[in-house]
DNA sequence: CTTTGCACCTGTTGGC
DNA sequence: TGCCAACAGGTGCAAA
């Protein structure tokens, strides 16, 4: 479920029950993911008092006085609000307890989420340092796109979907970016006019705006604790529609496989 | 520096 | 039904 606009939607439904609270303890179900879980994470957690939430790329940010508890989901993973006693099942690898009796409890069976401690400053974990503008920031704009692709001869997309580029744009809405911007997938990033930067600019803006939007109702009830991660009809116009018509002019919509992604857009739609 | 392909995992789906 | 291959929303990393 995971991509920028389900953590933004997490960190909005999850930040009303934490800010402010103060962590009791934290226990390790299982502490395989991409990294493991810090063994002393625990004993750094207890007593803190969690300040703010926030979003950097697709990382949930948890603000504990001097030091940050940073989330990645990954491909599988959820985030639950629950009960303190509820009792840990399969694929549940870490819970936050909080002192009010709730939990969050991180849940993510492909493991390839993750669970880090990073002291300070969390912009410095060197994981987040290296990360290009949020789509969000003022930073990423048409200028600033045009002048990173301009020695850029890999796709488009691929070029979008580096974090390096830009933060957080993951393999469903760079497909829907690139179709609302009316942009084929696999045209070289440098042959990008500055024009064609600036309507990407939008659409990638346009897109994880009305994503996150919808996000918002279908996935509260997916942190809020029924444990059901319901499904989240997303309204795509390209992604997952192969061979079927387009909903904007009805031509076939193509398929593709780039660097092991897939890739799909309307051949009439997006005619560069 | 950029680009490419691999690696890490489990669960679901579709073809035979 | 069962079996097996292919594929899935991510992304850091080594190697070219």
């Amino acid at each position: 479920m995971p991509e920028l606009p389900e953590v933004e939607t997490i960190l909005r439904s999850l930040e009303p029950h934490l800010s402010g609270q103060k962590i009791k303890s934290a226990v390790i179900h299982n502490p395989r993911l991409r990294w493991p879980i810090p063994a002393n994470l625990p004993a750094i957690l207890a007593g803190r008092t969690i300040r703010a939430l926030r979003r950097r790329s697709k990382y949930l940010l948890i603000e504990c006085g001097n030091g940050t508890l940073i989330f990645h989901l990954g491909m599988s993973g959820s985030l639950r609000y629950l009960h303190g006693d509820a009792p840990a099942e399969k694929h549940d690898h870490f819970d936050l307890l909080l002192a009010n009796g709730m939990m969050v409890r991180l849940h993510d069976p492909r493991r390839f989420g993750a669970v880090l401690w990073q002291p300070g400053n969390a912009a410095l974990h060197p994981l987040l340092e290296k990360l290009g503008p949020e789509p969000f920031a003022e930073e990423f704009n048409a200028d600033y796109l045009y002048r990173v692709t301009r020695k850029r001869s890999t796709a488009i997309k691929q070029a979008i979907m580096d974090s390096h580029v830009v933060a957080g744009i993951g393999n469903i809405y760079a497909n829907e970016a690139l179709f609302h911007a009316g942009i084929r997938p696999q045209q070289p990033a440098q042959r990008l006019s500055l024009f064609r930067c600036t309507r990407l600019v939008l659409a990638i803006r346009k897109t994880l705006t009305e994503a996150i939007a919808q996000g918002g109702s279908s996935l509260r009830d997916f942190v809020d604790s029924s444990g059901n991660p319901g499904h989240f009809q997303q309204y795509h116009w390209v992604y997952a529609r192969a061979d079927q018509p387009c909903r904007a002019c009805g031509a076939i919509i193509k398929q593709l496989r780039q660097g092991q992604r897939s890739s799909f857009f309307c051949p009439s739609c997006q005619n560069r």
